[in-house]
DNA sequence: ACATTAAATTGACTGCGGTCATTTTAATAT
DNA sequence: ATATTAAAATGACCGCAGTCAATTTAATGT
């Protein structure tokens, strides 16, 4: 039977996923090795490469997983009506994406698919987030100038930018939030 | 005399920065090796890295020098009145910064300080980026609700989003520019 | 049962960025 | 001249991602 492979397949992918999941949790993402995780799951180095392209394809389902959770509460959470609601609903989603140098620049790196074929799952999220926020625009109380995607598509030119401008210095959450709240007030209400 | 020694030093690293840029002409930024620059260079591999930090910051260097000569360009033309002007403005320098997918990464990566002492080459230009739009801003003909800076960081976020979706799907300066102009002028015409 | 075939796995190997104890160079003191 | 000392240069070495020809596993045909 074919699924007999397939299930061998499945098991060992499922195997280097806890695994690195485990790993994760312990230490970190930036600490993540392939040898560590092919040591735990009892399979050879080849064997990863030929369940994920490379690291970063692993890393892509991670990351992209813990996105999705975030997504999951925000789209669960009731549409924010004021540019301080919406900065608040950001909070554990900027947490979560800043956590780590290194998560950011994964997410950097991949949050546009490289090809139109392979989305992975960082860029799926982000066209989740795009369709999030649409929706609560499309119920009103900012800009009705421009369509709602224009507007969800700048809201993560935004969340980008502060997130990069949050490296650049010190680490600081406060700063990150307020400089957040500055750009999504000019954005999404403009006073002219 | 001090003097002595530092020519040396600087003999050097005018030589790796030499080869280097030569390297990169005839090869692309992605290509580039090391090996081949100190090679190039006729000093040993561990010289290199007692004259940059890492890869990273030659590249910084190098790339940063582009960015800044387009930079030079764009502060000599006649400051622009329309959004399509602005973009127009806009077509070398966003060219350049897309020329290969690398170029591209290690601006996002170095494109924020890592730290407020140094002030890397990419940081440095973004900086004068945001005066240099923030100038045009302030002599008028965009929305007036905010302040220049505040405008020109926001010009910054939606380059880099442009130029991360462009990466997406199918390179194409057309739709690159397009985008641009959309963004744009939604940032900086709205008709509330 | 046995042969065939395709997928899954293996692990030695490569490429390349980066390190560091050691050696060389050259300026200054005696 | 010679000793001293600090900077500069060296290159063997390491860590780690990613490769690939060879091997194992397991499903299907006869």
């Amino acid at each position: 039977m074919i699924k007999q492979m397939q299930k061998r397949t499945l098991e060992t992918r499922a195997r280097l996923m806890a695994v690195a999941t485990q790993l994760v949790a312990q230490n970190g993402y930036a600490a993540l090795r392939t040898e560590e995780v092919v040591q735990g799951a009892g399979v050879a180095k080849g064997t990863f490469f030929s369940h994920f392209k490379d690291k970063d394809a692993l890393m892509d389902l991670l990351i992209g997983a813990g996105i999705d959770r975030h997504l999951d509460d925000m789209a669960q959470a009731t549409p924010p009506a004021t540019v301080e609601e919406l900065v608040a609903l950001h909070r554990p989603l900027l947490r979560f994406m800043t956590q780590e140098r290194y998560v950011f620049d994964v997410i950097l790196r991949l949050s546009g698919a490289a090809a139109v074929e392979e989305i992975g799952a960082i860029a799926t999220t982000f066209g989740r987030y795009i369709d999030l926020t649409a929706a609560w625009f499309r119920r009103g109380g900012f800009r009705r100038d421009i369509p709602a995607e224009l507007l969800a598509e700048g809201m993560q030119a935004f969340l980008t930018q502060v997130m990069a401008l949050n490296f650049c210095a010190l680490h600081d959450d406060q700063k990150m939030e307020a400089r957040l709240e500055v750009y999504f007030q000019a954005w999404l209400c403009p006073k002219v």
